[in-house]
DNA sequence: CTAAGACCTGACATTGACGTCAGAGGCAAG
DNA sequence: CTTGCCTCTGACGTCAATGTCAGGTCTTAG
């Protein structure tokens, strides 16, 4: 499929796959005419690539960890394994930071509810 | 107390510190020479502030929720209380997304130890 | 054949929370 | 008074993942 279709059915833009490649995270086969073309796996790698930039991963970080994903059976990985450990960890703490966030969140609005309440005693969810 | 001993106990920069406040998160006194003078409270204002930042929260979404916290009794906090939940869910989804992202190289660590266990059958932990 | 629409490269623009630097003034100790 | 450190304002730099635009080529439906 062209670039057009992978983008849709990734739910990326054109210009984010252009980046992807240049980055070092996606390839593509190249038509006579210099189009790029790609298979159907390609859609589950680009959807992977999304899913660990929303984690927080930069490109650079991607590209450490997806000798994982295309050959984990290589040695030369250990680098690229360590890393993914690392992200692993870093993840498990940035969830806990949110965690702690939300319940700062959750204890503002208990407060503010009660004072809301008090105000206009006998009018709920209005 | 001045700027620099505020920044030093919150664990941030002096930048930050004029940054927030001028986004209108943080207020300070100025003495007869321009100086800022904080009090003892501000330390933790500071820390809710960086808390929240780091939830993703950015700096105009930090001064809408802010009356919640400086003035939860008002009524004219209606919208600020509004957002307060808003960002409590959005921080709640992007938990879920991290969940995810870290069940994914969760996934990948297993199967590349997997495949590193049969590499080198008798050198555990190398 | 031809027009519309997808694609190409290259380059500049954007956004946000700072870092950093310059040039100037403030303040406590010796 | 001076030395050294802190502070001030203002302004430019940064970084990363895109958006966007220009000027040109390719493909395909009619």
């Amino acid at each position: 499929m062209r670039i057009g279709e992978l983008a849709g059915r990734a739910g990326v833009s054109v210009r984010s796959l252009r980046y992807y490649e240049e980055q070092g995270l996606l390839t593509s086969t190249r038509s006579p005419s210099g189009q790029r073309h790609y298979t159907e796996d390609e859609v589950e790698r680009v959807r992977l690539i999304q899913c660990l930039y929303a984690a927080g991963l930069s490109s650079r970080t991607i590209a450490e960890v997806l000798p994982c994903v295309d050959s984990p059976s290589e040695r030369n990985s250990d680098e690229a394994f360590e890393r993914l450990l690392q992200e692993r960890d870093r993840i498990s703490r940035h969830i806990d930071e949110l965690a702690r966030a939300r319940d700062a969140l959750d204890l503002l609005i208990d407060v503010n509810r009660a004072h809301r309440a008090q105000l206009t005693p006998r009018r709920p969810r209005a």
